[in-house]
DNA sequence: CAAAAAAACGTTATGTTATAACATTAATAC
DNA sequence: GTATTAATGTTATAACATAACGTTTTTTTG
């Protein structure tokens, strides 16, 4: 089930994966709209949209940009590593200890949690040997 | 020092006090220009990004709104409780512990870490009573 | 204090991100 | 094979944000 992976959706799945950044809508419409003159905004917001609900694809909130995901596991949490120099994005497994501390801390406040988005900015490896 | 707390920013800053979730920078013109013609978005935005710089006041990533900051302490983490039902947004203070675990595991991705972001989901004490 | 420099503000325009609405086509189910 | 649902094409516009530039206010300093 879940099979609905078609053309426009795989064209802009395939656009992000090509990139280690995340990408802004406009710019992957751009890549598109060279290959195709039909491709418009609505059509990217509606693959990236489905992309989204179906894990695919993140989207980083604080730069409003995209990011082909790299996990594809069910999982209401997230953690990206977001280098300030490069841009390039990692996707973290958050662990079961950290989650649970979560958990144990939004109990605390008589919070239900039911998801978690965390971002890390700082400077990945490849940019700190430069 | 930093005592550049005019008049327009104190406005600003007094609009988002009253409000118990994150609003839009518009929603803040919307108030503001009510009691003054003058107000408009570069106002309002000249504004948000003194106080978030100064740490009066944080960006909701996710939603693209503010929210005016309840500890007002210097520190490179925030941890925001959002509720999904009345959008209620509390700030909380990210445990020594939590970020001591951050940044252990950020130094085994030979990843340097600057500062982190998480965003706690779900169903705040009061919603959860109705 | 007065001139110079810096910071804040007013204003206009425009750039960027995202979705609404509705017609059409394609896929699926009966 | 027709009805239903899902996906797409298309146009327009809503929502979010900043650039640029001139003016005013505040601060610095000689």
């Amino acid at each position: 089930m879940s099979e609905k992976l078609t053309n426009n959706r795989q064209a802009v799945l395939g656009v992000l994966n090509q990139s280690p950044s995340a990408m802004s809508a406009y710019e992957i419409l751009d890549a598109l709209h060279q290959l195709d003159s039909k491709w418009k905004p609505a059509t990217v917001y509606r693959a990236l949209n489905f992309l989204i609900e179906e894990h695919y694809v993140h989207r980083i909130e604080s730069e409003q940009k995209f990011i082909s995901c790299s996990h594809h596991h069910q999982d209401n949490d997230r953690h990206f590593l977001i280098c300030k120099q490069c841009g390039a994005v990692a996707e973290h497994v958050l662990p079961v200890s950290a989650k649970s501390f979560l958990a144990t801390m939004a109990a605390e406040l008589e919070f239900t949690l039911q998801n978690n988005y965390l971002e890390s900015h700082g400077v990945c490896a490849a940019c700190q040997k430069q």
